[in-house]
DNA sequence: ACATTAAGTGATT
DNA sequence: AATCACTTAATGT
């Protein structure tokens, strides 16, 4: 068994209560670190286990059969990732990639353990479906985000999640990235940017973006 | 100094 | 708002 896993679940996971489970967890979960721009999961591949966050923060993208990119979420510390239980129980292929946002490190759990824990352990239980209404929520905020405000509302929603998962305001990144992330063009970008940037909510450079608050 | 890549601009649809 | 066809600016070699 791997007392930093314990430890480690015990600092970033609260919800998991039972001791019997945390060290369940440190003796058949592995632990996975990857580098900022690691895809950890990429589309159309099979899942066979679910990963925790214990560490750094993970870009969770859709793509499209045409290979159009949409930014979703971010996943941080004690999150976990919703999709991959219902594509581990279906044997379905990822309509989602994922990359590490920054340096990150996870656990793995297989597929096999997150099913029996959901019938032995209530806090399971219970984070798993926390975990789901979570993400449901965030899903919905992003889509009518998308469906009803204009395009500067979600650039600055944007901006805003991507200051907040890698904790600065200053944010490295072209205008390029956002475009692909949010499915514009890049001019589109760079003209909503220098817009914002003249109502004073952040300052331009060169792979940089000055949030302000 | 030169090439490469990011960002800005105006016109067109 | 997207796309095109540039221009300008910043950066790496």
């Amino acid at each position: 068994m791997d007392s930093l896993i314990l430890s480690v679940i015990k600092e970033k996971f609260p919800i998991i209560a039972e001791i019997k489970l945390q060290q369940e967890i440190a003796e058949y979960g592995t632990i996975k670190d990857f580098e900022a721009g690691d895809i950890i999961m990429d589309y159309g591949s099979y899942i066979r286990s679910v990963p925790l966050v214990i560490k750094g923060s993970i870009k969770v993208t859709r793509e499209n059969e045409k290979g159009n990119e949409l930014f979703l979420y971010y996943l941080n510390a004690g999150d976990t990732c919703s999709m991959s239980f219902t594509c581990c129980m279906t044997q379905k292929k990822s309509d989602i990639k994922t990359i590490a946002e920054e340096d990150s490190t996870i656990i793995l759990i297989p597929i096999k353990y997150v099913d029996l824990w959901m019938s032995q352990y209530p806090s399971w239980k219970n984070f798993i479906l926390r975990s789901y209404d979570e993400r449901m929520r965030q899903l919905v905020e992003t889509i009518d985000s998308i469906a009803f405000s204009n395009m500067d509302e979600r650039l600055l929603k944007y901006l805003r999640a991507k200051a907040k998962t890698n904790g600065s305001s200053l944010l490295k990144t072209t205008h390029q990235e956002i475009a692909v992330d949010l499915h514009a063009s890049r001019e589109g970008i760079s003209r909503l940017l220098k817009k914002l940037e003249k109502q004073g909510a952040l300052e331009l450079g060169r792979n940089k973006i000055h949030l302000k608050d």
